[in-house]
DNA sequence: AGCACGCCGACT
DNA sequence: GTCGGCGTGCTC
């Protein structure tokens, strides 16, 4: 009796194949098992997610699976659920997303090595080749190489039909061999060494809080949770709850924003409670990677402890989950495959039927709302000690920093402190502001900032691509004229070395701190008192390991809030929270913010420490525009290499969009400016609807067939 | 995503 | 006349 499998390929195609299974083959073909797959041209990893004894119906006749290269399941059957459920939610082709989660070296594929032959290099020594051919001949040389890397390495047009053409005329061979995929390295990793203070004293009330999570843990189903407290509580509980769970012999999956802070949480878990804690993330060697999934999947790993990749940790048994930091923006993948680790984790809790624990000090309205909605809020700690935050105004004042500011900086240096400063730098996007009242214009419709287009002398909105002409007076007041604004790190910098000559003024940002090397010298001498002033941006800010200071400074963070996005207020504010941690404690110390709009919600309440008002302000206006927790809100991204393939698939698009879109409201088409690949031509679309059943029921359709690259961001 | 097939402009 | 550009379509 012959057997088929159904099977998913590594591949942008929501559908599978249907291949059969040879009969010396079928003892190791189970659902979950990868298969070395003939296809096309080509060879590759697939894996099998079905078997079936009738013959699927097809007119032509099924290819056979080549190779099985598992004895036992790769993937498990709820593996296979949830990376379905998350492939759907983010609209990506489930093999893809699949294939990628798992490190390179389990997948391959062949590949099309191209070598010279004898007669290749005399064709190429006489007259009769071509120039091109030629090139692609000397380069070639006596090695081989991959077709693919030829292509983007010899940028020859044409390449491919020159290698056909010299393949039929004797000179080149082209082989196919199957092995296993090389993938790029993501970038070297940015060290540091958190010292947490791990305070494991649980008190009653504390216990007596949490009393939910651990019957959630024994009753099993999936069950949200958000803690909201101070670091030190927040990991008392998790230590808690991992044993918890341990006791019931289950499982526990830890995400945590940065891959540099997970080393010691993860050494001191091993340490105190004894427990075997696996690493997982993206920047471990290749070698490092295959022995964490090996051991994974051989279920000797308790606990796995990762950044956002580890969402795609293959472990069963899963008793519980956990986000920490659950507001961290760096959850966000924002590359292909997109995906938010914490929505993910959403989802995973849901096919597992387990409870998923989200812990911050300041959450993200979007976490809040859901599981006010659907679980269980834990507020605890009184807001820990808060330094004392003063805001001073800039507005109209032409100096770049203000004067209570540098007498605050000339106070603390008289005390032999180090002063950190943080710059709002812009660059992010080129934005107008009023000199005078400091009005910054905004999209009538969509309520984010306006993008000022140089080259037009235009605004535009990012969103629905609205467009003003610049004003030559401000709207607001009449009087003064916008113009752009915010000092960078350079201009404070030199500011600082002018007010204060003789001392140390150091800069921390993308050209001084650009690799991990110069970072950690930096820091080296600024905790050794080499450094007076380190003036820093937001690299700076995601710095963990600094000894605490007495005094810091942010400026103007205003301008976060001019960046084309929804979430620019939240971000602004979570990013003043953030930066709590850079002080002292224990000694008296001043967090002081200097800005032109010293009444601005995000300010004012942070200043206040009124994080309820904050966020309950930032609630509302989500709900007032529809935007996430309120509404659903997707980003449709299309790029390609020509501006006349953008346009055609964005008008196709469109009038699809236009065609059937009851419920969904469209903005758009705008052009994506900030392009960071150079040459790359990109347009985007924002969907917005009520909820996500009318996206589901329309999107899918939409990206049919559109063939150029297209990235899809799921908000909410 | 690859990779081949197939149809129109500038050149050995 | 061919070469070689890239649109279009298919892969079990």
């Amino acid at each position: 009796m012959t057997v088929y499998a159904e099977i998913l390929l590594p591949l942008p195609l929501n559908r599978t194949f249907y291949y059969t299974v040879p009969p010396d083959l079928a003892p190791a073909a189970v659902v979950g098992a990868r298969a070395l797959v003939p296809f096309h041209r080509r060879r590759l990893t697939g894996i099998i997610i079905g078997l079936k004894d009738e013959e699927p119906t097809f007119d032509f006749d099924l290819k056979g699976i080549e190779r099985i290269l598992d004895e036992k399941p790769f993937f498990s059957v709820s593996y296979l659920a949830f990376t379905k459920a998350a492939s759907r939610y983010y609209f990506s082709a489930w093999g893809e997303l699949l294939l990628s989660a798992l490190p390179a070296s389990f997948i391959f594929e062949s590949r099309t090595r191209v070598r010279r032959t004898e007669r290749g290099a005399e064709y190429a020594a006489s007259d009769s080749a071509g120039p091109r051919e030629k090139d692609l001949l000397l380069f070639l040389g006596e090695k081989t190489y991959s077709s693919t890397y030829l292509k983007r390495t010899l940028k020859i047009s044409g390449l491919v039909s020159i290698i056909n053409r010299l393949e039929k005329k004797g000179c080149l061979e082209v082989l196919t061999e199957v092995g296993k995929v090389k993938r790029r390295r993501t970038a070297a990793p940015s060290p540091s060494s958190l010292q947490m203070e791990m305070d494991y004293s649980l008190d009653e009330g504390l216990l007596q809080s949490i009393r939910p999570i651990v019957d959630s843990l024994s009753a099993g189903g999936f069950q949200p949770y958000l803690l909201r407290g101070p670091a030190a509580e927040r990991e008392g509980i998790y230590r808690v709850l991992i044993q918890e769970a341990r006791r019931r012999n289950k499982n526990v999956l830890f995400l945590s924003p940065e891959i540099a802070a997970t080393e010691p949480w993860r050494e001191a878990l091993e340490k105190k409670i004894g427990l075997t804690v696996v690493p997982f993330h993206s920047r471990m060697t290749e070698k490092e990677r295959e022995l964490s999934w090996r051991s994974i999947r051989r279920g000797e790993a308790p606990v796995v402890f990762g950044p956002r990749s580890a969402l795609f940790a293959p472990l069963d048994n899963l008793g519980l989950i956990v986000v920490d930091e659950e507001a961290d923006e760096s959850y966000m993948q924002w590359e292909n495959p997109v995906f938010d680790a914490r929505r993910g984790a959403w989802i995973r809790g849901q096919v597992e039927r387990i409870p998923v624990v989200y812990g911050a000090h300041v959450p993200t309205v979007e976490t809040l709302a859901l599981v006010e909605e659907e679980g269980r809020v834990i507020s605890f700690g009184s807001g820990g000690v808060r330094p004392s935050v003063q805001v001073v105004s800039s507005r109209s004042r032409k100096e770049i920093l203000a004067r209570p500011l540098i007498t605050a900086v000339r106070r603390f240096l008289e005390q032999g402190e180090h002063i950190l400063i943080f710059v709002g730098k812009r660059g992010f996007a080129s934005y107008l502001i009023c000199s005078a009242c400091g009005f910054v214009p905004r999209c009538p419709k969509c309520r984010i900032s306006l993008t000022y287009h140089k080259g037009i002398r235009r605004l535009v909105c990012h969103y629905c691509n609205i467009q003003q002409p610049q004003p030559d007076r401000c709207p607001s007041c009449g009087k003064g004229d916008l113009r752009g604004r915010g000092a960078g790190t350079e201009v404070v910098e030199e500011e600082l070395k002018r007010l204060f000559p003789g001392r140390t003024v150091e800069r921390f940002d993308s050209d001084t701190a650009g690799t991990s090397g110069k970072q950690k010298t930096l820091i080296r001498h600024f905790e050794r008192g080499k450094i007076d002033i380190l003036v820093g941006t937001r690299l700076l800010a995601h710095q963990v390991n600094l000894a605490p200071v007495t005094f810091l400074a942010v400026l103007n963070p205003e301008v976060m809030l001019t960046l084309p996005d929804f979430q620019a207020g939240q971000r602004a504010f979570l990013y003043l929270s953030r930066l709590i941690r850079f002080l002292d404690g224990e000694k008296k110390s001043l967090y002081m913010i200097q800005s032109d709009f010293p009444e601005l919600p995000v300010i004012d309440r942070f200043a206040a420490g009124d994080t309820e008002t904050y966020l309950a302000g930032e609630r509302e206006f989500r709900e007032l525009m529809g935007y996430p927790p309120s509404g659903q809100m997707i980003e449709l991204l299309l790029s390609g290499d020509t501006p006349r393939s953008v346009s055609a698939a964005s008008r196709l698009v469109l009038s699809r969009l236009k065609a059937e879109t009851e419920g969904v409201e469209v903005l758009g088409p705008s052009f994506v400016s900030r392009a960071r690949i150079a040459g790359l031509h990109k347009v985007q679309f924002v969907l917005k609807a009520p909820d996500r059943q009318e996206i589901d029921t329309v999107l899918p359709g939409i990206l049919e067939g559109i063939s150029i690259r297209k990235k899809v961001i799921v908000h909410g």
